[in-house]
DNA sequence: ATTAACCTATCAATCATTCAGTAGAATGAT
DNA sequence: ATCATTCTACTGAATGATTGATAGGTTAAT
């Protein structure tokens, strides 16, 4: 987020250092009006008189900011991914080294969930948008969301390394099963009703158990087992 | 679909009897146009233009078979659903009354899938849509919407009634879960690496079985329980 | 001769975008 | 401290292109 351009911290001529440029905050301001528009329109019904209204400009300034609304756009789409992807890397990585494999994957759906029903409006915007969006407009979008893709992949796969996923498991169906499920819940979920933890949970048990009907299974408690080797 | 009004084969002054009126194929390729339009590029980059063009008429001619273009793109987004609520049903009802529940919900999968993914664009363009589009063009839709959503809840019931699904699970999870990974698969689906069968039988194993490691399982050959009382 | 089916021409509205300007803050020179 | 200059952030007006839609005319089949 912090990343590209010197930013607020320059060296030579700028003086305000502790203070954030102006034009930033708008910016931001800017950004956060279209992922609001986009996520509750659609791309559709999102012109830049829209935006420029919730912000309180005029059209032509958002030009000062964004060279065109595509641009615009485009960035709105990539901080969507990279936020969940971030949510979720963060949520793996603060786990304990000795966490079981299915613990992993419900933290990390549930963080896939967190990231898509509360945190803003961008990794909606993202998700909602992106199946119907221009072609030129997802271009950027690709790569990161490859990457995102491989991280699942990769977590699902050491999963059944570890034994904690059945060998003859189709692992590439599952993360496209889940993902999209996942991603599908923007149209049907609702805070008052159920919590994004129990629905994490739930997903979770489904997922590993099944819902058919369990025949013996010793009730070992479930998860502490700690299949690590 | 052949329900509202008296249609081709009306009483009065209709004398080309077998035949179909003129003005119904043109609406249809009217109808067709524009499925496959919001399929490939989405209502925002769908204009009158483009479905002129795509069928060799003059976007005014457009108005002889349609009030507007809302009223056009809202009977796109009902045949959409029409189609797979339909399809669905007829698969079902196919089946010997013998089958099992896990049977059955492995056919309305395979349905779905097919009339998603195969059975022309009305249906995708339609799942694809729908999320995003304004909400007068969404109004006519919920009611068969829910019908349909009605349709899967009462086959998941029916199941764990009969045993077939185990009875502390969340129906209302699954089947949203369960639907809204079908529907991503628009996003993903490839015909060349794996047909739409082979897809629903992994569904289902999956959603049944789970991905966890089995343990002893007697292996009793599984769907020829026939638990109907 | 009537009607069904389509066309030409045109409409106002909205769209993203450009450009010339400007108020006010920051800067530099004195 | 004062004044001139530069730069930042924005405005106002206008651009051409495209949008959905309307009105009136034309053709072809019955």
């Amino acid at each position: 987020m912090r990343s590209k351009e010197g930013g607020t911290t320059t060296s030579k001529q700028d003086k305000r250092v502790g203070k954030i440029r102006r034009s930033e905050q708008t910016r931001r301001r800017i950004l956060d009006a279209a992922a609001l528009w986009l996520n509750k329109k659609g791309l559709a019904e999102t012109s830049l008189q829209d935006l420029a209204d919730e912000v309180g400009l005029q059209t032509a300034s958002l030009y000062y900011h964004f060279p065109s609304k595509d641009a615009l756009i485009e960035e709105v789409l990539h901080k969507g991914i990279e936020i969940v992807y971030e949510d979720v890397r963060r949520a793996l990585d603060a786990l304990e080294p000795s966490a079981s494999y299915r613990e992993r994957v419900r933290v990390a759906i549930a963080a896939h969930l967190s990231s898509l029903l509360e945190h803003g409006d961008y990794t909606s915007a993202n998700i909602r948008n992106f199946p119907l969006v221009p072609e030129n407009l997802r271009e950027k979008n690709l790569s990161i969301r490859r990457q995102y893709g491989d991280y699942w992949r990769q977590l699902l796969q050491d999963a059944q390394k570890a034994g904690e996923v059945a060998p003859n498991v189709d692992l590439s169906l599952v993360r496209l099963f889940l993902v999209g499920a996942m991603n599908w819940s923007t149209e049907w979920f609702n805070p008052r009703k159920k919590s994004i933890d129990a629905i994490a949970d739930m997903i979770c048990s489904m997922i590993f158990d099944g819902i058919g009907p369990k025949e013996q299974r010793p009730s070992d408690g479930g998860q502490k087992r700690v299949t690590r080797r």
